[in-house]
DNA sequence: CTGTTAGCGCTTTCAT
DNA sequence: ATGAAAGCGCTAACAG
């Protein structure tokens, strides 16, 4: 029963299931104190190897595994919990993102908690303070893009935070983005630079950084080379790779249709090529695609394609390094960082 | 320094950093008990509305978050937590797979924690122990397939475990699979029904129970249409792109190659694609490949593939749902097991 | 309506 | 080398 109000908030407070076996049925079965089952866990310091055999011996009939959670409840102990929240686990981007965060949190004797909030802000704000109030030791965040309140560093309880891949309007914390603006520029350019002037965008929601940033970055190589970006070419928005298929159909029925196409990330590029490839055999030749993000497969398909790509896990990596960082330096007060990763653009394939 | 012997082991026990505010913290900054900050933290019931507003802008200010660790150590409650293991999470499979486990537990009010065991068993050792550690209330594995010793029941005080998409040698525990022979038969028998005769095969690790499963229905397809597997056209323990990749190219490379191909998962089958789409033009029709599991775009690449696909995240919301099966039923003891979901054959593309 | 007491599992401190 | 006490943050159960 409890409250019935929010499932995520439940989280602890359910009934209970088996009772797992404590120090204290440890030391009975070993005939000890549990102070001496305690040290023996702790690399047997001050206890005689015959009684260590013994407590041993009682924890391998019992299945007993230490209480961390008991443990870190302890002064001075913390619990080895990193949060992260991502917005989409079924993309693969973000799964090899959190796995690029989760190595190098192994590395530091750290394990990942993790949450998909499915770019729904109110899911974000849930998962966060549950997080925190999981006593995690640092968060590492791609934000939806809906408001910061939540984010703020006193409601946070001053736990690190970093933002990863996004940042978010109004909120000063340390962040690790792509570089996104010069990336779509450059691969913009890529396709200016020989001949095409009809050049359409597909992008993800205007609430999101990266979208803005893409764009951005698109409008200025479009500019340099003297365009003004044709909104019916223009189509944002597409948050999955349907939504981004059915975007460049209506693109290709265009009475005029764009001879190039800019992608801002893997959805939109997966949707493009599914549009152009259900509708291989036409007379028409297809638009070249610059695709924002690497995807499998895609220089494979013979639609030509510049990739603008980068590792994920890099981006995680970096992220995580970025909150270990902060953890290893307690008491410093800098102020908060931005690092920006270089994106490549790829080789025009097909 | 404590023991210096497993960075995993680290986990909890490492230096403090800041110490978060308490009910106590709370309770003193408006002038109540610690007990009357608890009853409004969860409903409020028997606290005038007067004080309720007062505890709610402690909380503001001090930015307190309820220890939910603490919290879950009174007796009858539970941390929420279930533990998911698994093999790679950098593989979209998986990360699409643990979406399906999150998305069960969130509905149940739980929260997942993950653990990526890069296919090693003592790594799955290490994360498996921590998660019983840290009081999960289930376990869901994708084994590496090494030994069983530790997912044993006793060993695991207990708690509840799946296993999904492999099996465990010698390990009674609820297994959720795919119905890895039969798709693999009925694949294959897709295109010996199209009159070829020489069909290879890629799979990955011998030692992972889907690979065992899905040569067996590769292997019983052929023996219906009268025909031995042929040793030069199977390529096993292929864990990654590149390595399929290659395998691929040297059956590719054979005087008289294979006119058809079985690939065993998707990381066999994006490297075998990989191999014909870089000798595209050549003179020589590729190969017709039937890869088991979905790949986004392997349709469109030109190149004729059946796919015998299934949704990961279906299994992996079919595994929490047998979990949370124990989980609702405690007291239970009916023995473990075994669900097999249906994959399905597409058609051949292109 | 509000506060006090006690104890969840663990380990640090202080005896012995 | 071992044990007893105390307390981490929280909340049932019992006063009042």
């Amino acid at each position: 029963m409890a409250q019935k109000i929010d499932p995520l908030d439940a989280g602890a407070g359910t009934p209970a299931a088996a009772a797992l076996p404590t120090v204290k049925d440890v030391a009975e079965l070993a005939g000890v104190s549990p102070m001496t089952v305690s040290r023996t866990l702790s690399g047997g310091k001050n206890v005689r190897a015959e009684v260590q055999e013994r407590v041993q011996a009682a924890i391998a009939t019992l299945g007993y595994h230490r209480n961390e959670n008991a443990r870190s409840m302890r002064p001075g102990h913390t619990t080895g919990l990193i949060g992260v929240a991502i917005t989409n686990l079924g993309n693969p981007y973000y799964g090899t993102f959190a796995l690029g965060v989760e190595e190098v949190a192994a590395e530091h004797g750290r394990r990942i908690i993790l949450g998909n909030t499915g770019e729904e802000p109110a899911r974000e704000r849930q998962i966060i303070s549950d997080f925190v109030g999981r006593q995690v030791e640092g968060l590492i965040v791609v934000p939806t893009g809906g408001s910061a309140e939540h984010l703020r560093a006193g409601r946070l309880g001053n736990i690190p935070l970093v933002l990863a891949a996004r940042t978010v309007q109004g909120l000063d914390a340390d962040t690790v983005l792509l570089d996104d603006v010069l990336g779509a520029y450059e691969g913009t350019k890529r396709v200016l630079a020989t001949g095409h002037t009809r050049v359409g965008f597909l992008g993800n929601l205007v609430s999101v950084s990266t979208a803005q940033r893409r764009y951005e970055g698109f409008v200025r190589a479009l500019a340099e080379y003297g365009i003004e970006p044709d909104p019916a070419l223009i189509k944002r928005g597409q948050q999955d790779v349907a939504a981004a298929r059915l975007a460049m159909q209506s693109l290709l029925d265009l009475d005029d249709p764009p001879t190039a196409v800019f992608s801002a990330n893997n959805r939109n590029t997966i949707g493009a090529l599914q549009a152009i490839g259900s509708r291989r055999g036409g007379a028409t030749t297809p638009p070249t695609l610059v695709g924002f993000d690497d995807v499998e497969l895609a220089d494979l398909m013979g639609v030509p394609i510049i990739l603008v790509s980068h590792d994920p896990k890099e981006l995680g990596a970096a992220a995580a390094r970025m909150l270990f960082d902060r953890l290893e330096n307690p008491g410093d007060t800098r102020e908060a960082r931005l690092l920006e990763l270089p994106v490549v653009v790829g080789d025009l394939a097909n």
